[in-house]
DNA sequence: AGCTATCTTGAATAAACATTCAAAATAAAG
DNA sequence: CTTTATTTTGAATGTTTATTCAAGATAGCT
């Protein structure tokens, strides 16, 4: 018997940015091989395919921005102290223009879920994770007094996703920071009204 | 002399629903011989390359949206109503799953604007002009007392245009057409007070 | 230490790719 | 009708692509 010579998280977080970098159909094989330092026949003993490996890190990518959600709202004092943090980090990875930063998820969603069923499966089911986080957000924030008003928790989470996903789409076309903040800014007002 | 024989409209809406299908990386020239009935030799002759025939088809897009995007403000008796209507569009449009129905200029930005910078320039003035556009929409609107409130036109404009960026890519994943319209309707409520 | 199952290596492969080009066709001008 | 400038044609080009595979290396078990 043998164990594998390469860590599993370190070669997938080297994929997830070469994919960010060029988006997957424009990253080869040998990118891939010069980003990730394994040999193409180690990663198709690894990962079956390039496929396969973009599934992988869409899987380690979303393991490590949940853990990322988590701590901002846990470094927070309450809910809506969370929110304002979280869309701050994302105002900041909008404005950052480094592709590294950017999100894989909506990347791949708008590049390849489309054409390939099981790419959406896995997207989708991460879209429906985010959504539950967010919404669970929001019920503590009613229960703490610091947001009001009619709207349910799953409704406001709908609409901060929505918000999200423009404003990092948006920020391509248009850079400027305090307009990128601006837009924020607003969103949160409405989503918290 | 001699004139092209192709109708250059035609060939554009050809290329464009070959880009809006595969994506512009995944559409290879073949598809695009196959999309448009012409060889490569003419592609080559009338738009010099691949990149070419994408920069020419975002343009013609571009037009096409813009007329439909006016007739639909021109059909309705306020600007309040211009924006129902309009939202009623998007929605249909997210709905409806036909990739040909999907936003060129909105997959472009997500898929070549960060490492293609003549496109980066050219969807970037596109969002400027969508957003000019709005912005005319919401003075109007003021100007006819049908929403009030303390939000520039350009602001609302800015999250009205975030607002549907995000209705797209949420769109899919979450492919449920009561919660598409639910958020859409939303929007509209923000983006009017 | 020796065995064996598994991983690593990297050259080889075949398909797909964007692009070129010279020959044939043809529209407009004279 | 002839000339001329331009387009069309489609096979050829050379590159890049994802993937395979047999040979070599090595970790863990006995």
């Amino acid at each position: 018997m043998r164990s594998a010579e390469f860590d599993r998280e370190v070669v997938l977080r080297a994929a997830m940015n070469a994919f960010m970098e060029k988006g997957y159909n424009k990253t080869s094989m040998q990118d891939l091989k010069l980003a990730t330092g394994l040999h193409p026949g180690s990663i198709y003993c690894a990962f079956e395919n390039k496929k396969g490996l973009l599934l992988a890190s869409l899987e380690q990518y979303n393991l490590d921005r949940s853990e990322e959600l988590k701590s901002i709202f846990n470094g927070q004092s309450d809910a809506l102290s969370g929110l304002r943090a979280y869309l701050d980090s994302i105002v900041s990875e909008c404005v950052s223009g480094d592709p590294t930063q950017s999100c894989l998820s909506q990347k791949a969603i708008n590049e390849i879920a489309q054409t390939d069923e099981q790419a959406q499966a896995v997207l989708s089911q991460q879209c429906v994770m985010w959504q539950g986080f967010m919404k669970e957000v929001f019920s503590q924030a009613s229960q703490q007094g610091v947001i009001t008003g009619p709207r349910s928790p799953q409704q406001r989470a709908q609409s901060l996703i929505v918000g999200i996903y423009g404003l990092r789409t948006f920020s391509q076309a248009q850079k400027d920071p305090d307009v990128i903040s601006g837009i924020a800014n607003q969103l949160l007002i409405d989503v918290c009204r």
